[in-house]
DNA sequence: TCATTGTTTGACAACGTTGTCAACAGGAGG
DNA sequence: CCTCCTGTTGACAACGTTGTCAAACAATGA
């Protein structure tokens, strides 16, 4: 019925509230008769800290904040574009935390904001975190960085190294745009173009860089007329793509930086009698439910996210619980997915 | 650089702390004078008040907590089903608290738990929202609601009917399926199969009744063979369709109950020689990025997330600005889009 | 035996805000 | 002029927890 506090449960275990902390708390010396009465007393009662009381008391606040950029979302399901950077972000933080006692909150900021920084430090003083997830284009904006490593607030920059700067966890971009290149060079592709991503995106040119590496490993001569610029978006993808296959000698197969400017491809091909993957072999990034439901299903590479975002919260869990945070960089490792879009060049 | 409190404002414009929290939070009888002096102290050292101690401090917490089940969504995502509920939550409600200095937290909670009301409770004493926001299921456990209500937590249902406990948000599903049907009566078509959804989930019910009433609006006997099962799986609409098409006076036109078994339906049609829309039409529900992406893109009922979800966080809001929640229900209206799956009958 | 060390427990202040209530000023009504 | 009301401001306690420090006690070593 009414709220049942600390002091309840100290008032029902006969001891010290300071003791019933340290029992909730897991601290070191405490009996363990002591710690049976108490966590007896607990479970009767149903007694859960408060999360605010702890903020005030203590020096932690049990909270992470996933610091996403607003425009990019809201564009993304607007638009019809299936993001599933939030899905996977809240599964693979949001457990993370929980396991640890952790709640993650969720802020939207307009990463195009002249004043981000104001914003950003309002949301720390508001919330007092215990850490922030950054994701891209956040987690690239290094004045932003600096300041909160300034303000010794420990960060992880989601999909990107650090270098120095806080904590990265990423995927190698370079060699996933390799591996998604390879994939077509064993499969005997020659004319391979490749559609870029928005260059907003650091992960853009690592992966066409990873693009050419594989061609020049193949012994294949670079053409840049097989490279066109893309921004993401299934619009974009259409203009690419409309330009890669009115080229004379045309590519029989395309390396796409996300999915939805695959599908495009995808979509584009069809209207103009080419199949997939007979005529042209399609591969792309990110793994959506989208290129998974599509016909045919797109061969992609997935980018580990909740993954990440899981390592994300655990780092900076860990950091706050020993109170120091060292600059670090965690690689994660990324598939490549075969499905039905690839094949060997007739 | 250190932090910046409510009695550093108050030293700076040389006033009591009540009275900075006056002005801060708005409240009447202060002169204009006075909330000048403090709104520039304010504006001038960064100040934004701590969560916590307001929780701490006063009677309100500033938080919404909104309650998805945890099953339902990471099913979701690992078999590719694009779930745009967290999304668009995220952006609907979210967007709403922003406005008013709220905070919205999700919750993942199974919802099939045994210890499913201990769970919530142990969230609410530990962050003690100002509200509940819950989605299906959640939003149709008259147990837990009954509970939430008896602690006078206000809730929002996302989806379903009130009826008199908690506040409802939801859209008329049951003429959402009659609309999708009519579509398809107008059209032309006589027999038109249903492809029903979950029955876990009261929609589902709903929506075929609705699909029953626009074939007797238009004179069109009812018959139970063209009404198959599902449940909301890819493969359950594989299962599906696969039976309505093999019936010998095969559908010309099919109601899916979301857009996922839809896109199953469609698959299948290609694969047993039938073009959509000539041959077969589809409508299904949901409008999520993969029916808008797909060839030829879905006609489907749109279901208004992201509003009920910002129509739910400020009824939450006036609620406890309030201090009263009174039962009601709140409708809001769906849009049937039409795109290419869908045609006259041949 | 006594001093020393370490382990266990508790008392109390502190965290930053709001709710409550009192003090004070100025104006209206007698 | 005095009283009463109303509008404005401030002093102070309270919220629920943890950090700090001291007290009590047990174990160790001389």
């Amino acid at each position: 019925m009414t709220k049942v506090t600390i002091r309840h449960v100290a008032a029902a275990a006969g001891v010290a509230v300071k003791t019933v902390s340290r029992v909730v708390n897991g601290e070191p010396n405490v009996t363990p008769d002591m710690r049976a009465r108490v966590s007896q007393a607990v479970e009767r009662l149903g007694y859960v800290p408060s999360m605010a009381a702890r903020r005030m008391g203590g020096s932690r606040s049990y909270l992470l904040v996933a610091l996403n950029d607003r425009n990019n979302t809201i564009n993304n399901w607007r638009s019809g574009r299936g993001n599933d950077w939030l899905d996977q972000m809240l599964h693979g933080a949001m457990l993370a935390c929980e396991a640890q006692g952790y709640r993650l909150l969720f802020e939207l900021v307009d990463a195009a904001s002249d004043d981000l920084d104001r914003k950003v430090v309002g949301i720390l003083s508001a919330l007092q975190p215990d850490g922030l997830i950054l994701t891209p284009p956040h987690s690239q904006n290094e004045s932003l960085i600096q300041m909160l490593v300034r303000r010794d607030v420990p960060v992880v920059r989601l999909g990107v190294p650090a270098h120095g700067l806080g904590i990265g966890v990423y995927m190698n971009e370079r060699e996933a745009g390799a591996a998604a290149t390879r994939h077509l060079t064993a499969l005997g592709h020659q004319r391979i173009g490749f559609i870029a991503g928005n260059e907003r995106f650091a992960a853009s040119e690592a992966r066409r860089q990873g693009y050419v590496d594989a061609l020049q490993e193949a012994g294949i001569t670079v053409d840049a007329a097989l490279q066109a610029p893309g921004d993401f978006t299934y619009e974009s993808g259409v203009t690419a793509v409309t330009r890669l296959l009115s080229l004379e000698d045309r590519p029989t197969a395309l390396v796409a930086s996300n999915d939805e400017m695959a599908l495009a491809a995808l979509h584009c091909a069809g209207r103009s009698g080419l199949s997939v993957p007979a005529d042209l072999s399609i591969v792309s990034f990110d793994d959506t439910p989208g290129a998974r439901l599509s016909v045919p299903a797109l061969t992609c590479i997935r980018q580990p996210i909740s993954e990440m975002a899981a390592s994300a919260a655990e780092l900076l869990i860990a950091a706050s619980r020993d109170g120091q945070h060292t600059p670090a960089d965690h690689q994660l490792p990324f598939r490549l997915i075969v499905r039905e879009s690839t094949t060997a060049r007739s």
